[in-house]
DNA sequence: TGTTAGCACTCTTTCCAGTTGAGTGCTAAA
DNA sequence: TTTAGCACTCAACTGGAAAGAGTGCTAACA
């Protein structure tokens, strides 16, 4: 692969990805300035598909970049060029002027990232497992029920109603409180062991206390497992060529409808920094023709979330990377100011 | 309209609906019995299109419904049948295995009702402002922030974190509470007058203590108008041939994406039972060839919220409405059920 | 007087053949 | 090694012909 080739491969994925159209030779000859003509390129279009970065989809027509192709371009010719600083300004604007509360931090880094590369964009939010938890309290509601409120170090507060057990009263539980503050204060949720929770049972003592405070910490388990995604822009792919055809659109709109799926695939991208899967190298149906492009994003070192771009394989890889690369680090900013 | 015009426009309804083509006399003649030659039919049909109950593509097509030919249909023709009961169990048997807290309810009911009527649906969950305050309870968080837990008849528990100004303690707060539990308890929350607040702002007589006290009533109020809006099934209508053209799918999607604008339209229809809007009667653009089909649901009573069936002109209403009626009264039981 | 059969007419859809144009692959010359 | 030239391929477009569905009108019929 000489830096011809190269030079080669790099414009007619480039010409491709704008004009969606398979490039000849003559149209590579006359639109970037290589210095040679239209047959040398032709030769070496023919060396480029012959080593699986070109395709061909009859006798005579342009090539189009394999996903072979377009890795090459994403790892090796990809020009990188920093995000324009009144762009900065801009997503800076619209956090400012649209964001409350710590939820809408998410929708609205989704709806940007979406506006910004025209393309379908997905945003997992924090999950509580990965947050230390803070602290329970409950609340007396009536004289059968209590509220328990959960609070982890990430920012997020939840509360259930607990009934109190027969022979039970508030006040027990909120000794029961103390015991569990006392003994979870600081752990992640998923590193609440079965030692620590027999501990828990023996200080509390009475059985059916324990089984309620079990439920709770459940609950809280359960909710924190519930990590949230955010989707925008699903329209927006549609001004894509390739999702002309009705059956794709679908078939991508079916799979968006898929929360549990979508919240997996970008789970399994957890803490790999900047990735791209390309075309087949996705294996889920449905996205073949598509590529993903994810980032996770960090606060003080914790592991936060997924921020993610999908787009046809044809799609603009070098703004999505600066932008995913920008969000990257700013989002722990904004999500620090929404915070407690 | 004579009966024989009337069975005619049902026929051709029917017909239409089922197969999404324009209908010719000779059809209807074949499909039902009316007893008169395709001849007759079409005299029917010249008649018909007269009265503006059918349109005319071109000269030598089949006739299809016009706005007003649907709207008579509907109002008039429809033939009721009510839900199989192994319908209805399907649905309970959803219900149960699917949901485990409230607002998941909703997720549900809006997949149900996508599933069943091939369409897509909306469901705007209940809003605060039509709840009762209940009580409001202050939990200490560390020596300058306190967490304010907010309880209304309908469920809903909010949080919100308040600081605790200088000079005040958190036994200020918790005095707070006391006030304004007493002054607030039982209130609508869209029905705390003016009047009110100040008895309130007296009452707790220190100016910062008040103004934290505000702000959480504030934001109460302001989760409370944050309706949510359940959508499902958008992959749904990309079957109906109508859907076909890309730019009318985009079209539409860009509105599933305007979430305010939808749950605008659905709270316009708020309390007027079950009600069609057909075609053009629909006033926001890129609905004009949909039909929205509405529902309000009650609790005891109480307004809770809107569901919906939006589908192309072309829908089985009749389906939709029964399932729509089932759900109405459906859904307030399956609500008490996840209550508190 | 309402209903029906027959027929001419309209318009869309489909098919086919011919043409155009973009692009390739190969060969031979520079 | 590069390039010009040329034959070849294939998709996309064009125009016309034929088929088919359906209408509207007229005249006959019960």
């Amino acid at each position: 692969m000489d830096e011809r080739k190269q030079r080669i491969l790099q414009a007619i994925v480039q010409d491709y990805i704008e004009s969606a159209e398979p490039v000849g030779s003559r149209t590579i000859a006359r639109r970037h300035d290589l210095g040679v003509s239209p047959a040398t390129i032709r030769n070496e279009m023919a060396d480029l598909e012959m080593l699986g970065y070109l395709e061909h989809i009859h006798t005579s027509s342009g090539r189009i970049p394999s996903s072979k192709g377009y890795r090459f371009y994403v790892d090796d010719l990809l020009p990188s060029k920093p995000l324009e600083e009144e762009e900065k300004a801009l997503i800076d604007k619209w956090y400012m002027e649209r964001v409350r509360r710590i939820d809408e931090v998410f929708q609205e880094t989704a709806r940007i990232i979406s506006h910004v590369t025209k393309n379908v964009s997905l945003v997992l939010a924090p999950q509580m497992t990965q947050a230390a938890f803070r602290c329970l309290q409950f609340l007396p509601l009536d004289e059968r029920r209590a509220i328990a409120v959960i609070m982890t170090d990430a920012g997020f507060i939840e509360n259930k109603i607990v009934p109190i057990p027969d022979g039970a009263a508030f006040e027990d539980f909120q000794r029961m409180a103390l015991v569990i503050n006392g003994c979870l204060a600081g752990h992640t949720l998923d590193a609440i062991s079965p030692a620590v929770m027999k501990t828990i049972r023996e200080e509390i003592g009475d059985e059916s206390l324990f089984e309620a405070a079990q439920e709770v910490i459940h609950r809280s388990l359960d909710t924190g497992k519930r990590e949230r995604l955010y989707l925008g822009g699903t329209s927006e792919i549609l001004s894509q060529p390739e999702f002309h055809d009705v059956e794709k659109v679908k078939e991508i709109l079916l799979m968006f409808e898929e929360e549990q799926l979508l919240k997996d695939i970008l789970h399994a991208h957890l803490g790999e920094g900047l990735k791209v899967t390309i075309g087949k190298e996705n294996e889920v149906r449905g996205m073949q023709e598509c590529s993903l492009m994810t980032a996770t994003y960090h606060l003080d070192g914790e592991l936060l979330g997924t921020i993610a771009v999908l787009g046809p394989t044809r799609m603009e890889y070098g703004k999505a990377m600066t932008l995913l690369n920008y969000m990257n680090g700013h989002l722990a900013d904004v999500v620090k100011k929404f915070r407690w």
